[in-house]
Order: C-alpha cells, then sequence, then structure tokens
DNA sequence: CGTCGGGTTGATAACTTTCAAATTTCGTGG
DNA sequence: CCACGAAATTTGAAAGTTATCAACCCGACG
C-alpha cells in the first residue's frame, strides 16, 4: 500500500484491505474538486439525477424539512465522509446537504462508483461496511433523540462528535474546533435553540463542558462520559474484516 | 428471470436487474431456514461473531436499551428484510433482535455473503441499495421523533407502516394486520405507552385510524396523511437503477 | 377462580417550547 | 479603526406537551 491516499481511502482501508489498484480505482473516482460555500445547499430534497461527493474539508449537515417549518438534521459530515451516496442510489434525494462552513469536496460520478463496483468488487463491499457505519451513527442519534433528555442528549452528542473527529486527528480528549451554531445544535437535536442554550448553560455550569466560540472543551471528560451514558468505543473495530 | 423467489430477491431485483446466475446465488445465501419464539431476542448488542438472517415470516424489531431502563426501538422489520447485516459488517452487534411474532428466517453466512460479493458484484451493490433503503428509514423515523408532536409521530408511523406492508402485499388502502403492542409503538415512538394510549383514541375519536384487536384499520386515508404531513411515495423508485 | 399482560383513564408533576426582549459578537463599508 | 446592522446568544415569564403515578378493567390461560 502506497503512502498518503484520501483519509476517505483512509477510512475503507480500515475495513477491506485494499490492493493497490484498488486504491487507485478509488482515488480516481474522485479527482474533481470543487469548493462550495457556506450556508448554500449542495442538494435539495426531491432534486434527482444526483452527484455524490466526498468530503475533503470543512463540514456539511444533511437535514430534511417539514412542512410546518421545523427542520431536523440528520448527521453532520466530517472530512472523509461521503456525501449523498443515499441519494444517488434511490435515485432521489431524500435530504438536503447544506455546508455548514466552506467545503472542499470531489464529485463522483454515478456512472464511475457502478462501474468500480464491477471491476473491483471488494470496494462495492467497503463502501457497504461506509454506509452500514454511518447507518449506525444515525441510530445512535435516533436512540438519543427519542429517549434521552435534554441534557444527556446534548452531552451525549458533544461526545459522539468528539469521537468522530478524533478518528481523523480533528479531536483530542480536551476538545475540538466546532463550527456549529446553537440553532444548528438545536436541529440536529430536536430541541428548541433557546432550550439549547439552557442546557448547554448549564453543563458549563456543571463543569461538564464548555462550547463557546466556536470551540468545544471537555472540563470533565468523564463525568460527561458518566452524565451522558456514552459507550467510549462504538465506532471502533478490530481492523480489515476482509483481507 | 425465472418465476418465484424469496420476498427478498424480489426487493433487491427491484434496484439491480439480475441475472439467473445472480438469483441462484442469492437463493443458496440462504437456504438454512430457521424458526424463533416470539419475545426471545435473536441476537444482544455487544455479540460478536453475528449471523445475518434474511426474514421469511412474522415481524421483528431492532432496539437499544439505555442505562436509564428505557429502550427505543429503532425500527421493525418484515418479510424479506435483511437482519442483522449492519452487526455483521462492524463486527459487533450495535442493536438488539427481537421476535415480535413466531418467525421464520434463514440464516446468511458472513463467508458465503461475502463470497457472494466476489463472485457476483453486482449483489453487493444491490445489497448496498437494499441497506440504503432501510437507512433511509430510520432517518425517517428519526426525523419524526425529532420534530413531530405526539400525534403526527404516531399518525405517520402508521402510514409508514402500511406503505411497507403494501409493498410486500400484507396490506392495503384499509389497513393492516398490526402485531404490536402499545407499549412497543411506545418504544418505537419516543412516548410513554400512557401517552400513546391517549393519542390513538384520539386518532380514533377523529375519525382518522383505529388502533385495535391487532388490526391497523384507515378510517380517512388522506385526512390521516394530512394530518401526519406523509409522503405518500417516498419508498417509491423507478425501477432498477443498473441493467 | 386467580393471575398476568395489555389496555384505559384521571390527576399531578416535569420538561420543553414559545414569546419577548436585551445583550453580545462579528463582518462590512466608510 | 470605527460605526452599523445582521446574526447569534442569553435570560425571564407563561403556556403547552408529555411523563409519571395510581387505579381499574378486561380477556387469556393455567
Amino acid at each position: 500500500m502506497t503512502a498518503l491516499h484520501s483519509p476517505f481511502a483512509r477510512k475503507l482501508g480500515a475495513f477491506v484491505a485494499l490492493s493497490n489498484l484498488e486504491l487507485a480505482t478509488l482515488d480516481k473516482l474522485h479527482n474533481r474538486r470543487r469548493t462550495f460555500a457556506a450556508g448554500r445547499d449542495i442538494t435539495h430534497e426531491g432534486q434527482t439525477d444526483q452527484t455524490a461527493y466526498i468530503l475533503a474539508s470543512g463540514w456539511v449537515c444533511s437535514y430534511k424539512l417539514l412542512n410546518n417549518g421545523s427542520r431536523q438534521i440528520v448527521d453532520f459530515q466530517i472530512p472523509g465522509d461521503f456525501l449523498g451516496l443515499r441519494s444517488v442510489l434511490l435515485r432521489t434525494a431524500d435530504h438536503n446537504i447544506e455546508p455548514v462552513t466552506t467545503i472542499e469536496a470531489s464529485e463522483v460520478l454515478v456512472k464511475d462508483l457502478l462501474e468500480a463496483f464491477d471491476t473491483t468488487p471488494r470496494l462495492a463491499a467497503a463502501v457497504l461496511w461506509a454506509a452500514s457505519r454511518d447507518e449506525a451513527m444515525v441510530v445512535e442519534h435516533l436512540v438519543g433523540v427519542g429517549r434521552r433528555d435534554a441534557r444527556g442528549r446534548t452531552a451525549h452528542f458533544l461526545l459522539e462528535l468528539g469521537a468522530r473527529l478524533k478518528l481523523v486527528g480533528l479531536a483530542t480528549r480536551e476538545g475540538y474546533a466546532c463550527p456549529l451554531s446553537q440553532y444548528m445544535l438545536a436541529d440536529a437535536l430536536g430541541l428548541s435553540a433557546v432550550h439549547v442554550n439552557r442546557v448547554l448553560r448549564e453543563l458549563r455550569e456543571m463543569g461538564l463542558v464548555t462550547f463557546q466560540n466556536g470551540k468545544v472543551t471537555f472540563n470533565d471528560f468523564n463525568g460527561l462520559v458518566t452524565l451522558a451514558d456514552f459507550d467510549k468505543d462504538y465506532l471502533d473495530h478490530d481492523g480489515p474484516l476482509m483481507r
């Protein structure tokens, strides 16, 4: 395996031991790099003939809007994550995608993707694995929204984001840079922005976490883990399943 | 394409036009049929070396438990659905699987599955598609729990279940047989059983749906759709993406 | 019969939202 | 470098939604 590849290749490699051919195929998949401005949606629900992207830098969120005007953020994507894979496979985007910050992403053509699956089948398995991992995160999110109170939910969310960022070297046990506004947090957590604000204050005053000035700081990591009932290694695994 | 195949094959065929070879491979994947009793969990969170199953008959639910004692049902599976695919790919079960009724399911060995991906790559794409479809349902569920009030959430849930069942011929516009208790409904919706009971009464008294005696009856389908802000064709698509 | 799980209902408590307004932060143009 | 306006954060008070607690009912089943 050659030296430097995209964060995406690094991620897939954790599941399937990829050959040089497969790595090369992967790299060819996404050569068309594009930049998108924060706040301008890349994809809208209902749009067909979707393109998928692989996120190279910046943060993105996927969300759905309801007719009553509220929105639910389903997930945030960070560098190395796939954008819009589901929309491509299902033919129609079932959610909106909005860059939280200015982002760089490289386009993946459906045609190329499906061809790659045909020629290097293990890639398909790898992508399936990545998709499963994403789904696991959505599931965890659902559990939080359905069964945790505002405080636990918020705490859990901040920890989980930290865990994901740690995997790509963007967080430490101390904290991480976080470009989210309290409104976005609210839309992700299924709470009102006002309440999120109160909960954040509470967590801060309890000496657990500080969410301020675009930074999340863990003041008492273990205390937070306990409060949030957080499973420290749910994203872990033991290396490639397929060799 | 030959005549009769499993509901699973039928489902995948909707995405990828499958050759006879591929269909045969599919059928060979799951020949070991087993029966499981209602209420006895098949899989527990944290278990490793998982087996996956394809559900042939009966209903199943996947759920997670929290330390505070509450549980969140993530999804229900109905005939033709995959069970535990994610757990297999991630190496460790990240949720519990409980048969709601007595079920019949056929075992799928990981080894066979991965081999099938290698020999008939298009199957991998098809399974990826099916996984995406499942994820879309979890996403919709998340949106409901996060941003709908109890009434809309319940209404939406009953409609969505109906839509899924209709796809496999187990529901009509009139209603469907539903083996769920109000407790399960509560755990799926992120509500208390007591409140679910009240909401169901309300929906019944509004003349919209009746949830009683193991049957869901749509008394005013359109009214319910309106109340629930339900997108009637979010599970639809236009036939095989790959030919 | 007696028990048990599910369903039903009322009363009360807890949690969250909504509304309104003040304060702070931050980017932009002068 | 400062002023201004827009956006984000913060706080209080009141209203609304949902949970919890406590009974009671009912049919299935041993």
